[in-house]
DNA sequence: CTCGCTCTCTTACGGTGTAAGAACGTATCT
DNA sequence: AGATACGTTCTTACACCGTAAGAGAGCGAG
């Protein structure tokens, strides 16, 4: 009964790896205890139950998640939502988590607070403010989700759904013309975020 | 063994209603069976899995969402996302599911395509069009998230998380002025649509 | 009556999260 | 050195899950 060495940081560097790798679907403790060559209820003792490890997760992911209000507003909203969208995709079997999961960690909170108090700086009253962090926040959500979107597995590369030209021909043309691949992605983001960040303004 | 006179739609029907009472988490084929008076492996004859189940109830919930393309596009575009919206809020549970399934339905690629062609009439090229149309769902989707959000079984009603005014003064002066009310969210979705439509143009 | 078809059930397998508590390895104290 | 205590890991067990395989019940048609 060798001391395995754990941790929680140590166990949820695996699980992460897990997802990253099998999709959150495969995240079982006992495959989780495997990864770490340890039986399943061994990890009980560093995290009460499974959610506290997908809590983990999430956390991590968006531990990096930061915003840094100077200079023009609509500047730094838009920087803050790349940065977000830049987290979301590094850890895409996350997804499904990340979408279904309120911010409420500390350093969530305070990050709201943060861009929340510059926004009313610029003349957004607090409820505003708060509106505008949360539809940036949810519109990069949505954005993510349709583009790395697909179901926990990450798996079917794509099974070509069937789009008949003459049925949806302006849908297959956009098709043709490249829509779906990863630099249409970011063009779609971009175009979006900006269109976003224009109409947004106070009252 | 008596007949139970079912169909896929009786399943379906139970299904949905079982999603909304008692959250996603809780749909499970013995459940479900058990609903209907039957045995979870009857199902099986009439759905080929739970998958199929689940798509199902995607469909039936999206069933409603159509597009009506007259008149200025601004304004269409505003009513699908309404009407998008409410469809997804009359079934919270099912959020989850809708958020990480693309659209391949046979009606919503149609929706999809009538949409687009509108939107090329109005000199977005195809890809452009889908990129508005796919702007507008997955912000709706986000906003709802945000809105219904919580996690599968929309249980707790209210944990509070620690909003501390000293900390998050700015947070806690928008929670007194009735940020997440329902109300709230009704004003948070419309100004942050009429943003977006706003900003959406063309190029 | 019997065949055949439609529908339902029984049984079984391998998976899941996790409660309860036993057993081991090591550090400390006498 | 031996005993004790503690931190860590494992074993066992339970109730649940999705579903494969096939047996059986009920019914209408020939």
């Amino acid at each position: 009964m060798r001391r395995a060495g754990l941790s929680r940081e140590r166990i949820l560097d695996a699980a992460l790896e897990l997802v990253d790798r099998d999709g959150v679907a495969a995240l079982s403790m006992r495959r989780l205890g495997k990864e770490l060559g340890v039986e399943a209820m061994t990890l009980y003792y560093y995290l009460p139950n499974k959610d506290a490890v997908l809590d983990g997760l999430v956390d991590r992911a968006l531990a990096g998640v930061t915003v840094r209000p100077e200079g023009p507003w609509r500047e730094w909203a838009r920087a803050f939502a790349v940065s977000f969208r830049a987290a979301l995709l590094a850890h895409p079997g996350l997804l499904p988590l990340l979408a279904t999961r309120p911010v409420s960690t500390p350093g969530g909170l305070l990050t709201v607070e943060i861009a929340a108090g510059a926004l009313v700086e610029e003349g957004f009253s607090p409820t505003e403010a708060l509106h505008v962090i949360t539809t940036l926040a949810t519109f990069v959500i949505g954005q993510v989700l349709a583009e790395a979107g697909r179901t926990p597995g990450h798996d079917q590369p794509d099974p070509e759904p069937p789009v008949d030209p003459a049925r949806h021909p302006v849908l297959a043309e956009a098709l043709a013309a490249g829509l779906g691949t990863p630099g249409d992605h970011e063009d779609r983001f971009v175009y979006a975020l900006d269109a976003l960040v224009t109409g947004l303004a106070p009252r």
